[in-house]
DNA sequence: CAGTGAGCGAGCTTCCGCTTGACTT
C-alpha cells in the first residue's frame, strides 16, 4: 500500500499487520521538466514529466517493492491531487491494471481502512485530468509571465496565480490607507447611580463631530434630569466555533500564541508525527465518528451530560477539498501532552477548540438600557451581558482581529422603567477614526482562503516567496504620539484636559515595497484577468468540469492560452520598462529635476542628470508613492559634516541601521528619541562618541590566550569563539570565569548550536544549497557575488 | 553595517501543490 505521509504508513501499517507493507510517496513523485517550460505547446499541451531529483531513491524503492507485492493498493488522497499522484505512481512504477488497487479513506482509522480496502475502485482518469490542467495552467502563467518583469522590471522577480494577487491585497490596503483622512471626533461616557446606589456605566452611542458639539451636551447633561426610558432583556445563544483547519489553526495561533503561519505549521507537524494530532494541512471540519464518540464520552465524565451536544460542520469554504479530517487530538481522553512551550501550547489549542466543538451552546442574556435626558433627544445606552450557562465557553473562546475591550459592565443592576439615575461623572474623550487595519500574516492567510487562492499546504510557503522576493515585508513600527483633550462634567463644572496617547502602532505587519508596488501596477496594467480576483475561482469552475468528463483538459487550457500568449507576446513589445519613476519637482538650490525610481540597489532619489547627476537612497519605511519633494531633498543632506575632533572629521550619516556618526573610521548610533541627525551639534556628536569608547572598554571582560573572550552584550555577558557567540549560566559570574569553565560551556553549547541555528541562517543556508544545486556549474566567486547583491536589496 | 546608481555581455532567474529531511562553502 502507498500513501503520501511516512506518518500515516506508520499508523496504517499497525492497523492492517502482516500481509501488508505500507510505504509512502513523501508527495508528487514526478513533476513538469524544472528548467524548461515543461509543456509542448505544439503538441496539445503534451505535459513533459521527469522524476524530481529528490524522489529518485524512493521511486527506485516502491519500483522494488511493488515487484514484491501480489496487489499494489494506491491509498493517496481523495481529491485532485491525490489522484494525480496515483495515476502518476501507476506509471511511473510501471504497475500493472489487473493487480493495481486505487482506495481512498478520509479518516485514518481501523475501521475507515478496512471498509475502504473492500471497496477499490479504478484511477479517475478525469480528475487526474483536471489536475494535469491546473499544474499546466500554474507552469504556463508562472513561466511566460516572469520573464516579461525580468525584461521590463527586474531580473530574477516571478509572477503566479497566486503570489501576484497575494502581493495585489497588501498593496491594495495599503493604498486604502494612504488614502485614508483620519477625523478626530469624541465619544461620551458616563457613571450613573441608582436609587439604591449600585452604578452602572453607560456610553452615548452616537458621535460628536467636533469639542463645541460635545461641550454643548455636556452642558445638557449638567442640567437634565436622567429617567430611565426603556429596559430590554433578550436571551441569546452563542455556538462553538467549528474544529480548525489550516487556515483558521493558523488564525488562532497567530492571535492566541503569537506565531507566525510557517512557525505554526513547523510545531504542528511535530505533533503530527508524533501521533498526538490528526493531519495538519485540511481545509475540512469534518471529524470521524469515533472522534464525536470520544468526545462525546470525555465531556459527559469530566464536566457532565448536560455540556454534551455532539454536531458535525459542514465546510464553507470556496473550492475545499477536504481529503483530511479537521485537525483534532488523535487521542480526545489526552489533554494534555509532554514537549515544549510551544508544542504544549498548540495542542492545548486544538485539544480545547475540538472539545469545545462538541459542547452545547452558552445561553446568555443580553439587557439594553436606554437612559433619557430631559433636555436633548439622544440618549445614552448601558448594555450588559450575563450568561446564564457557559458550555463550551467553559473550555474555549475564538477571537478575532478586531477585538476591542469592550466597556459594558457584564452584570447591570436591577432597573425599571421610569426609574430615575443620578449622574456620577460624564466625560467627552477626542478619539481618532481609524484606518483599515494592515494584513497580518494569518489574516493575509484568511483572506486568501475566503477568494480561494492557494491550499492548506501552500498558504505558510507563499507568504514566506512573496517576502524573499521582496514584494512585501513584514514590520513593527511605532505609532505617532498625539494630543487627546477630554472634557469632564463633575458637580457642575466642566473640565477641560489634554493628555497625550499613541496612535497607529503596528507589530508584525505586512507592508508593500517599492518592488511590490511597481510590479502590481505592471501586472494589473497588462495581465488584468490573471490579477482579477476571480481569476482562481473561475479556473476551478473550469476544473470541476473536466473534472466531470464534461470538457477535456487541452481544450480547457487552449482557450485560456491563446488570448493569453498574445498579450504577453504584446507586453513584451509594446509596455515601457518600469521603475516606478516619480517626478517629485525641483531642487530650489540648483534648479535641477528631482525624481524618485527603483535603481539597481533599491529605491532611491535623483537629482539632475548627466554630469552633475546626484543620488540618494530612500529611507527604511519611506515608499516611492507617498515620498514629498521635502522629505526627498533632505536625503541629500547627509553625510554631513559636523567640524573635527582629534584632528578627524567628524560627520552624521543616514545607513542601514538609521542615523550614525562616523569618526575615524568609528560608526557610532545617535540616541533615539534624543538626537535628530539634521540638528545634532559637534558638541553632542564629540559626547557620543566618548560614550561609545567607554562602553567599547568596558566591552572585554577576560581575554584569553587561544582567542576566548568574554564580552559585554546588549543582552549582557558572553563568550565569545572563532566568530560564534556562547551563554553565560546566570549562576556564573562574567568576571570569575576561568579558560577551563569557559571551554567548558563552549563544548556544551556547540552541539546544539549545529542542531538549532537562528531563523535566518535556516533559511539563507538553504536559499544556498538550492542555488548551489540549480547553478553547480557556475562558478563559486559568482555565486558569491550573485548572494551578496540579493541581500543588499 | 554605515556603498552603490557606468557599460558590456554571458548565463541565469520563474510557477503551484504534494510531502519531508539535510549538505559543504
Amino acid at each position: 500500500m502507498i500513501v503520501e505521509s511516512p506518518a500515516k504508513a506508520k499508523t496504517i501499517e499497525k492497523f492492517l499487520g502482516k500481509g501488508f507493507t505500507v510505504k509512502s510517496s513523501f508527495g508528487h513523485i514526478r513533476d513538469l521538466e524544472k528548467k524548461d517550460l515543461g509543456v509542448d505547446i505544439q503538441h496539445n499541451f503534451q505535459p513533459q514529466y521527469e522524476i524530481s531529483a529528490d524522489k529518485k531513491a524512493i521511486v527506485k524503492e516502491l519500483r522494488d517493492a511493488a515487484k514484491e507485492a501480489k496487489t499494489v493498493w494506491l491509498a493517496s488522497d481523495e481529491d485532485r491531487e491525490g489522484e494525480a499522484i496515483a495515476w502518476h505512481l501507476f506509471e511511473v512504477l510501471k504497475l500493472k491494471p489487473e493487480n493495481t488497487k486505487r482506495i481512498v479513506f478520509h479518516e485514518i482509522t481501523k475501521d475507515a481502512i478496512l471498509y475502504a480496502i473492500e471497496h477499490p475502485r479504478e484511477i479517475d482518469k478525469n480528475l487526474v485530468d483536471a489536475q494535469q490542467a491546473r499544474r499546466v495552467l500554474d507552469r504556463l502563467v508562472g513561466f511566460e509571465v516572469s520573464p516579461v518583469l525580468w525584461k521590463k522590471v527586474k531580473p530574477s522577480l516571478s509572477a503566479g496565480r497566486v503570489q501576484s494577487v497575494a502581493v495585489k491585497l497588501i498593496v491594495e490596503r495599503e493604498r486604502e490607507i494612504n488614502a485614508f483622512k483620519e477625523q478626530a471626533y469624541y465619544r461620551v461616557t458616563g457613571q450613573f447611580a441608582t436609587a439604591d446606589k449600585s452604578t452602572l456605566k453607560a456610553e452615548v452611542q452616537e458621535r460628536f463631530p467636533s469639542q463645541t458639539d460635545a461641550l454643548h451636551y455636556l452642558e445638557a447633561c449638567r442640567d437634565a434630569v436622567f429617567t430611565v426610558k426603556e429596559v430590554e432583556t433578550k436571551p441569546t445563544v452563542r455556538k462553538p466555533a467549528p474544529p480548525f483547519t489550516t487556515s483558521t489553526l493558523q488564525q488562532e495561533a497567530s492571535r492566541k500564541l503569537g506565531l507566525s503561519v510557517s512557525q505554526t505549521m513547523a510545531v504542528a507537524q511535530k505533533l503530527y508525527e508524533q501521533g498526538l494530532i490528526t493531519y495538519m494541512r485540511t481545509d475540512s471540519v469534518n471529524l470521524s465518528a469515533l472522534a464525536i464518540r470520544t468526545a462525546k464520552e470525555v465531556i459527559c465524565e469530566t464536566l457532565g451530560e448536560k455540556y454534551s451536544q455532539p454536531r458535525n460542520f459542514a465546510t464553507k469554504t470556496k473550492g475545499a477539498q477536504e481529503a483530511h479530517e479537521a485537525i483534532r487530538p488523535t487521542y480526545m481522553n489526552r489533554p494534555a501532552i509532554e514537549g515544549d512551550r510551544n508544542e504544549q501550547q498548540l495542542y492545548d489549542l486544538i485539544y480545547k477548540r475540538t472539545l469545545a466543538s462538541q459542547m452545547a451552546n452558552a445561553e446568555l442574556e443580553r439587557t439594553h438600557i436606554d437612559i433619557g435626558l430631559s433636555n436633548h433627544p439622544t440618549p445614552f445606552t448601558a448594555i450588559g451581558e450575563v450568561v446564564k450557562f457557559d458550555g463550551f465557553l467553559r473550555v474555549y473562546r475564538e477571537s478575532y482581529d478586531d477585538e476591542t475591550e469592550d466597556e459594558h459592565t457584564d452584570l447591570l443592576p436591577a432597573i425599571n422603567q421610569g426609574d430615575q439615575l443620578a449622574r456620577c461623572i460624564i466625560s467627552a474623550q477626542e478619539q481618532y477614526t481609524q484606518h483599515p487595519p494592515r494584513y497580518t500574516e494569518a489574516s493575509l492567510v484568511k483572506k486568501m482562503e475566503a477568494l480561494g487562492i492557494g491550499r492548506p499546504s501552500t498558504y505558510a510557503p507563499t507568504i514566506t516567496t512573496i517576502q524573499n522576493r521582496g514584494y512585501i515585508l513584514r514590520e513593527s513600527r511605532e505609532g505617532v504620539e498625539k494630543p487627546v483633550t477630554t472634557l469632564t462634567l463633575k458637580g457642575n463644572d466642566i473640565k477641560t484636559s489634554t493628555s497625550k496617547k499613541m496612535f497607529g502602532a503596528e507589530k508584525k505587519k505586512l507592508f508593500p515595497s517599492d518592488m511590490g508596488m511597481v510590479v502590481t501596477d505592471f501586472l494589473s496594467a497588462h495581465f488584468q484577468h490573471i490579477m482579477d480576483y476571480n481569476f482562481t475561482a473561475e479556473a476551478e469552475e473550469n476544473l470541476d468540469r473536466v473534472a466531470e468528463g464534461k470538457e477535456e483538459w487541452q481544450k480547457m487550457i487552449g482557450e485560456f492560452y491563446t488570448p493569453f500568449h498574445e498579450t504577453v507576446e504584446s507586453t513584451l513589445k509594446n509596455s515601457e520598462r518600469n521603475s516606478g519613476e516619480r517626478i517629485l519637482g525641483t531642487d530650489p538650490a540648483t534648479g535641477e529635476t528631482v525624481i524618485v525610481r527603483i535603481g539597481r540597489f533599491g529605491p532611491m532619489a535623483q537629482i539632475g542628470e548627466g554630469e552633475n547627476v546626484r543620488y540618494a537612497g530612500l529611507q527604511k519605511g519611506q515608499l516611492l508613492e507617498t515620498i514629498t519633494l521635502e522629505e526627498a531633498l533632505a536625503l541629500f543632506k547627509f553625510p554631513r559634516k559636523l567640524g573635527e575632533y582629534e584632528g578627524k572629521e567628524v560627520s552624521v550619516g543616514i545607513g542601514r541601521f538609521g542615523p550614525y556618526i562616523k569618526h575615524n573610521n568609528m560608526f557610532v548610533s545617535l540616541k533615539k528619541g534624543e538626537d535628530e541627525p539634521g540638528t545634532i551639534t559637534l558638541e553632542t556628536a564629540i559626547q557620543r562618541i566618548e560614550e561609545k569608547r567607554e562602553s567599547d572598554r568596558k566591552k572585554v571582560i577576560q581575554s584569553f590566550d587561544n582567542g576566548v573572550q568574554v564580552l559585554n552584550g546588549r543582552f549582557g555577558p558572553y563568550i565569545s569563539y572563532n566568530k560564534t557567540n556562547y551563554k553565560i549560566p546566570k549562576t556564573l559570574k562574567a568576571e570569575e570565569l576561568t579558560l577551563e569553565k569557559c571551554m567548558e560551556l563552549i563544548e556544551k553549547e556547540a552541539p546544539k548550536k549545529e542542531k538549532k541555528p537562528s531563523a535566518k541562517a535556516t533559511t539563507a543556508s538553504k536559499a544556498k544549497t538550492t542555488t548551489a544545486t540549480k547553478t553547480a556549474k557556475t562558478s563559486s566567486t559568482k555565486k558569491t557575488k550573485k548572494e551578496s547583491t540579493k541581500e543588499s536589496n
